[in-house]
DNA sequence: TTGATCACG
DNA sequence: GACGTACGTGATCAAC
């Protein structure tokens, strides 16, 4: 075999595509009112292979029309297929313009189809000793994986190589075509033989070699029906391998040699990216080189793509040209009295702060950043050991830094900055400002007013994509940011800011402020025009300070009951331990499932393991174990162990470590744009997930106590998320049920299974709870079944049974699920949006999954509004009242507050009043109180 | 770094 | 008819 005259040949399924950016993308038009975003969405994969793939040759191949060979020996294939969706019929020969566009070649022929001719240059290149990448993710294409022939999916920016198509069909590429024969294809109308799927194809291929020795020896196979379906089928299955098996000899139109990669004409490819308006892909292509003529102010907002939705999948939107920076280190009393009062001229400066940890109580401040326009940032110093750290050989040598400049001393700093932060003329814009916050507040600064970059993009964007600076940068920016771990090192390596040289120093403290400032102009003028400011003025930017308040106050634990906790669980885990490797005849550790895995299935052959599809590796789950029981005593021991283990690592040992020495109390932080639903999350400890459940968890709460002369008070909203189900889905039957402030779960037992309430059964009631929490969660029988352990025919009467009863329920789940469909998010009572990623996903579990989540998100995000909204209030309710508790903690439907005892019987009243009028809904919300002396009793 | 497990609402 | 599941989190450990 001679060398190729070319190396790497890529060749693009261009139909595949068409239809997955159809998909994937929202609605978007061009300037003439005509659908794009599936040209949208191709030309940006088109992109992304021309710049980031070492392809030579490349060429998109597209169908030629319906009517292929395959009818001749098969009229039905493909028969059923629906007409391709209006809006996509004007895109088909768009995208083979865009194509063009670019100068890539174009191929397509009648009668054959698109994998035809991949297989045909797939084998041709692959012959001339060339590496294939064939881009798409078509399981069809996957029999032509092997040797020299690789697939590539875009979308999923996963190689698809022999392992992969392995783990799709259980078989080598080379007998993908027989199972699929047999299998059959229904969105194809491929035949293949009834009542075998791939699973069992596999499986047969595997036994018998190939297609034609199964069909000889059918007569073999043990299974009387699948015997004689195969018997009587063997010809459905010859003519299904006919039409699976790809034609690898098309007399192609063009040569290979034809598919050089060549640069395109810039005047013809631009020409058609500004008629159809893709302001971003322009940015894109022309990024780098001179600025096109006249460009826009960099902070003025483009408006977007008329029509255009975000999604996750993209953003497409005006990506700004490149900004020439132009930093300063501030190291003189005159530069930082300048950079002050052009700060209050300006009216707006962007704040950043650096410190020595992450911790914000606990850090030192290491310096200061402001920014005042797009490129145009200072970094004042405060606190930097210049490059000590790196010198390691600092035997009398000047230390590397030690003749630069020097920080200015903190309290002239401070007293400047004062004037600054603290003027309520000027607005300071931090990224993830509680931070800065806490920070600067322990130098005595009290910064106001405030907005966040971070908020600002939660509120517009929620669920669609992260919030943190690099990412968003990147996203509306267009521009990488340096990382942390660019400046400090990670892992082991890692140093502190106030190690880290000052010229590094300046580059990224100041890029994170004016980043922070650009973006700022970037997404605060969206609020308007997405109509979210009320979101963001009312729910998010007035509980930064009050989340800070919280942070700082931290709660008490009693740090010996916690030690001698541990040590408790340590002694039972050891007993444990004896006992449980007796029982297993040898030492393992207890904590890796995989060793108990194969302990439990494999040595003592118990019955029931299921290995995980994914690693192959045993189930040992709570649930399993359970089952297995009363079957072995070793199951429950591991139980108990898993139990005390969690006790002891994750809570008692975890929290004793978190308690901070100056405060002798722990101090969570919440983060306030994790969740794509509204919720805070908790962490460094989480407080969130202190158990309750078991009585021996429940000692861990017990841990948290009040200072001496104080009580803990925990408030909670008894069964908000299912109020809001009933007053959002307008659900009469649950309505009036919570206005007579009955048993809800009784009720709703009585009410769908036509029992009285009086002497129910439990079991009844057990089962009705279920359902309620289903309907939060977007219920599925198989979900249903699973918790309450009964069949799924019987989990799916119930559900019946419950949507009988209370009709409106399916409304609002049909009216959810168009919702999100269309739109891609969904949005709770107080407006609050949630994207939904993968809703429109080809694959039918994701789309099951994102329809759940739709269906929860309202509830669970209006259930956090309203308690953002009590949040926001208590602190000046209470103070208006004379009182002084402070509120620690939230539980995403509980608050918790440490109270003077003197105080208890006013606070009480003050907090759930407030948070009884959080919202004015259908139901009546109500709050229960309790005060003890820790929070285990108080809740 | 990823997956399994389990703590919470 | 297949997909593979209840919704939302974070911490820990084992095993790559």
């Amino acid at each position: 075999m001679s060398e190729a005259p070319f190396k790497h040949v890529y060749l693009v399924d261009g139909s595949g595509f068409i239809f997955r950016a159809f998909h994937a993308l929202p609605p978007m038009s061009n300037p003439d009112g005509v659908p794009v975003n599936a040209v949208f969405g191709f030309i940006t994969m088109l992109m992304k292979l021309l710049t980031e793939s070492d392809a030579d040759r490349l060429a998109v191949i597209f169908d030629a029309g319906r009517a292929t060979f395959r009818n001749e020996i098969y009229p039905d294939y493909k028969a059923h297929r629906p007409d391709p969706p209006e809006e996509l019929i004007p895109q088909f020969s768009l995208i083979r313009d865009a194509v063009r566009a670019f100068n890539v070649s174009c191929v397509e022929m009648p009668g054959f189809e698109a994998d035809d001719l991949i297989a045909t240059y797939a084998r041709q290149a692959a012959e001339m000793g060339a590496k294939v990448t064939i881009v798409s993710s078509d399981k069809d294409l996957m029999q032509l994986v092997g040797g020299r022939v690789g697939m590539f999916d875009p979308m999923k920016n996963r190689q698809i190589g022999p392992a992969e198509v392995f783990e799709k069909f259980s078989v080598s590429p080379d007998k993908v075509v027989d199972v699929q024969a047999l299998a059959g294809d229904p969105t194809d109308n491929v035949p293949g033989v009834p009542g075998i799927g791939v699973k069992t194809a596999a499986q047969l291929i595997n036994e018998y070699g190939d297609l034609d020795t199964l069909l000889a020896r059918a007569g073999e196979i043990k299974q009387p029906k699948r015997r004689e379906t195969l018997q009587s089928n063997a010809e459905a299955a010859r003519i299904s391998r006919q039409l699976v098996r790809l034609r690898n000899d098309v007399p192609v139109p063009e040569p290979l040699e034809n598919f050089t990669v060549r640069e395109p004409d810039r005047d013809v490819l631009l020409g058609f990216i500004d008629q159809q308006g893709f302001r971003s892909i322009r940015a894109r292509l022309t990024n780098g080189q001179p600025a096109p003529a006249a460009g826009k102010p960099l902070s003025a907002p483009d408006s977007r793509i008329s029509g255009a939705v975000v999604m996750p999948e993209a953003t497409p939107g005006p990506v700004p040209a490149p900004v020439a920076t132009d930093y300063e280190l501030v190291v003189e009393i005159a530069a930082l009295d300048r950079w002050i009062a052009a700060g209050r001229k300006a009216g707006i400066v962007a704040v950043d702060t650096e410190t020595n940890s992450l911790d914000p109580l606990r850090c030192d401040l290491v310096g200061v950043s402001l920014a005042l326009a797009p490129g145009r940032a200072c970094y004042i110093p405060v606190l930097h050991n210049g490059g000590a750290a790196q010198g390691s050989l600092d035997l009398g040598g000047p230390e590397p830094g030690a003749d630069g400049p020097k920080p200015l001393p903190k309290a002239d700093i401070v007293k400047r900055l004062k004037l600054l932060l603290e003027d309520p003329a000027v607005l300071k814009v931090g990224h993830n400002i509680k931070f800065d916050l806490q920070v600067l507040g322990s130098c005595g600064l009290a910064v106001a007013p405030i907005d966040d970059t971070m908020l600002l993009s939660y509120v517009l964007e929620s669920g669609a994509h992260g919030h943190g600076m690099d990412e968003l940068s990147a996203l509306y920016l267009g521009h990488k940011t340096i990382t942390y771990g660019e400046v400090c090192g990670t892992g082991k390596a890692q140093i502190t800011f106030d190690r880290v040289p000052l010229d590094k120093a300046l580059a990224y403290a100041a890029e994170d402020a004016d980043i922070t400032l650009r973006l700022h102009g970037v997404l605060k003028p969206r609020l308007v025009a997405e109509h979210l400011v009320t979101v963001y003025e009312t729910l998010e930017r007035p509980l930064v300070p009050v989340l800070a308040a919280m942070e700082r106050a931290g709660i008490k634990v009693d740090k010996a009951e916690l030690q001698s906790m541990s040590v408790e669980f340590g002694r039972r885990m050891s007993d444990f331990e004896r006992d449980i490797c007796l029982l297993a005849g040898v030492e393992f550790n207890i904590g890796s499932p995989k060793q108990l895995g194969e302990i439990l299935f494999e040595k003592l052959n118990l019955p029931g393991g299921k290995k995980s599809a994914k690693t192959g590796a045993w189930g040992t789950g709570a649930d399993v174990l359970e089952q297995l029981a009363p079957l072995h005593p070793l199951p429950r021991k591991v139980l108990d162990w898993r139990q005390l283990a969690k006790l002891k690592s994750t809570y008692a040992d975890a929290l004793v470590d978190q308690i901070n020495p100056a405060t002798g109390r722990v101090h969570t932080s919440y983060a306030m744009a994790i969740t794509s639903t509204g919720r805070l999350s908790s962490s460094d400890p989480n407080l969130q997930n202190i158990p309750i459940r078991t009585e021996e968890g429940r000692r861990i709460r017990r841990a948290f106590i009040a200072e001496p002369g104080f009580k803990l008070l925990s408030a909670d909203y008894s069964q908000i998320e299912l109020r809001l189900v009933a007053h959002v889905a307008g659900i009469q039957g649950l309505i009036e049920a919570f206005k007579n402030g009955a048993d809800i779960h009784a009720i709703t037992a009585s009410q769908v299974f036509g029992v009285p309430v009086e002497g129910m059964d439990q079991s009844i009631r057990r089962k009705a709870k279920a359902i309620n929490f289903g309907i939060i969660y977007g219920i599925s029988a198989f979900g249903l079944a699973q918790q309450l352990g009964i069949s799924n025919g019987e989990a799916k009467q119930y559900i019946d049974a419950y949507f009988a009863r209370y009709p409106e329920i399916r409304h609002y789940m049909d009216r959810t699920k168009e919702q999100v469909k269309k739109q891609g998010w969904v949005e709770t009572l107080f407006g609050r949006k949630c994207f939904v990623p993968g809703i429109n996903d080809r694959n039918p579990a994701m789309r099951a999954f994102a329809e759940r989540a739709a269906i929860n998100a309202p509830i669970q995000g209006g259930a956090a509004d309203i308690i953002k909204r009590a949040m926001i209030r208590l602190p000046d309710a209470l103070a208006a009242e004379g009182l002084t508790a402070r509120m620690l903690l939230q539980v995403h439907d509980e608050l918790v507050f440490e109270v003077p005892e003197a105080e208890i019987e006013a606070t009480r009243a003050v907090v759930k009043r407030v948070m009884e009028a959080a919202a004015s809904l259908d139901v009546p919300l109500l709050v229960e109180v309790g005060v003890a002396a820790s929070w285990a009793e108080a809740h």
